[in-house]
DNA sequence: TAATTCTATGCAAAGGTTTGCACTGCTGAC
DNA sequence: GTCAGCAGTGCAAACCTTTGCATAGAATTA
């Protein structure tokens, strides 16, 4: 419509100075009660809004923090984005999210980007193909503090909130080791990606600890970790061995594929064999039967992730490095113990 | 780390002015290509990176555009998300995402938040609870266009991207008269709620198209439209009729809940009944047995939205109001035709 | 040679707000 | 009556960039 109303007008309009204008609606001490009452009914008269693009130029700030996260359209992330949002919007902050697809290149021009509109922090997730570091300290060389999340991003220091991955691992075929299972079956993810490489040391370690030493027949990599991945690695788990009891899949997708193909080969779950997912995916509870899995404080990591950020923000604060424990969510899918 | 370089620093150490510094970094033509090259050299050296925030308060701009939507935690929501970020990334805008938690009152908060931070165009999906349009009406008397997508908020003029959720709903019927069941269930949602509306007056007219009158006696309105609901909405239906062959379910996660149930009942699907959801969400085609729906395009409403947005933002058009199509996936959940 | 054009650059304003310092006029204390 | 102190306000700089206009000198043209 017509031009905002700025500080200058009101100024103006009541042949006083901008500073004053400023001052009053600012609430100064010095300014008397009968000035800021007139500047207040006009500012609202005029439906005054103030520039924030120049008081962030005089103040240096942007009032905006970053979120880089490798996909905005898994349950996990978004849940994350939402816990993140929950605090950082509590304290006047607005949030920029970018998404890398899982590339590299991606991730490095939008980390610049953020640089460059001057985000005032940067909650990180590296993508799996995440290689070096030198965009993130590019970012805080600016001046900008950097939060990682759910995945590592080795050699960069830094503030850094993960969930215990092994630990969930672990618990999940301890689980199945103590309610009997004899053939326990591990479908393994991408092992060059960190967490699946983990969820499989916690496999094996998990065996042996047991006095079981973990046998190649009974394991599959699967070179994706998609429900179509799950349906593939179980065709192939199941031509190569033959009694197995048990499997634990890399995710919740996977698992689900599993699931489809045991069934439709006449198996039954969990009575010949026992699955156990991992993530808690929403609709893990409502597959029939319903999935045993690993549940992960994915909104507390956004809420702690976000915390730490606020507080590198404010003042310079030794790095801090959270480990949050994830839950075995025992439902219908595996044997009991 | 240092104070970031400006270029004003370039000026003093070539001695020359800021404006021709200026000019040189935007590549002006009147600019010697011997200053051009120094400048270049120099900003490279210092590590310079443009002031956005100056830049966008001399241009009246803040290269943000902004979008409010009920949650960010759905598969449907965070697709046109992805939808809006390829776009309007690929044109160097920026995008504020907040969640209103379909509350009018976030909702009129966050418009006037963004509205405040001066987004150059406003993407809105109102919350089920939004009874008013005053927040989006003062958004575009600030010279923001507004483009709603998804949901409707009626009398305010903007243009519009929806999916034709009558059409949708009509088809499943539709499919389930054809595959020749007899006594067709609806388990409906909030009926205040106008998309939940037309699904179940698409049920009633593809009903009466083919002189069957809806019979109250199949149709359960449930309070919500979760899985939860979903499973005591189909005891209910149970319980007030028998010989039901078909449930068309007002979305995914009620046809799952609903499943769930009637599995455990030992109906078989589709056999005994015929089940269709709505919405296609992820997993709909790893249940067993998979299920029948509707699906959506989510991704194309992002882009389309977006586009017309940009348009808008880009030269004054008249309103446009497009309708997308959603097509009926069948799979295993309901008898053939 | 004088007038014109062109090239390359600088000046200064503009964008809207905040804030340190200076100033005016008044009250109260000694 | 003088001075300190204070309440209330204004000035101007600062934040950094862009851009219309002016200008200087050089090159071209009549």
């Amino acid at each position: 419509m017509d031009k905002p109303a700025t500080i200058i007008d009101i100024a103006k309009a009541l042949n006083i100075s901008p500073s004053t204008v400023s001052r009053a609606l600012n609430d100064h001490p010095s300014i008397s009660a009968q000035t800021k009452k007139e500047v207040h009914e006009l500012a609202e008269k005029l439906n005054y809004q103030p520039n924030l693009t120049a008081r962030n130029l005089l103040k240096k700030r942007s009032g905006v923090i970053g979120v880089i996260i490798p996909e905005i359209t898994s349950y996990f992330f978004s849940m994350v984005i939402t816990g993140i949002q929950d605090i950082v919007s509590s304290v006047g902050y607005k949030v920029i999210i970018s998404q890398t697809n899982e590339s590299f290149e991606e991730e490095k021009k939008l980390t610049h980007e953020m640089a460059l509109m001057r985000v005032e922090g940067l909650l990180v997730s590296p993508s799996f193909n995440t290689t070096g570091f030198e965009h993130l300290e590019e970012a805080r060389k600016s001046g900008i503090p950097v939060v990682l999340f759910d995945r590592d991003c080795p050699g960069f220091e830094s503030s850094k909130v993960f969930v215990d991955v092994y630990d969930g691992a672990y618990q999940a075929v301890k689980y199945l080791i103590d309610s009997g299972c004899q053939k326990i079956a591990h479908i393994a993810g991408p092992v060059s990606i960190p967490t699946f490489q983990e969820r499989f040391n916690a496999y094996c370690n998990a065996l042996s600890d047991q006095g079981r030493a973990a046998d190649p027949a009974l394991i599959v990599y699967s070179p994706g970790f998609s429900a179509e991945d799950g349906v593939s690695a179980v065709h192939k788990l199941l031509e190569q061995t033959s009694g197995i009891d048990a499997i634990f899949c890399v995710n919740d997708a996977v698992a689900i594929g599993a699931m489809h193909v045991l069934r439709e080969k006449g198996y039954h779950i969990p009575q010949d064999i026992s699955i156990i997912g991992y993530d808690d995916e929403p609709y893990s509870c409502y597959f029939s039967p319903a999935l045993t899995t690993i549940w992960q404080p994915v909104y507390d990591m956004g809420l702690l992730s976000s915390r730490i950020l606020l507080e590198s923000i404010n003042k310079k604060a030794p790095f801090r490095h959270e480990v949050l424990k994830p839950e075995l969510v025992i439902r219908e899918s595996s044997k009991g113990a």
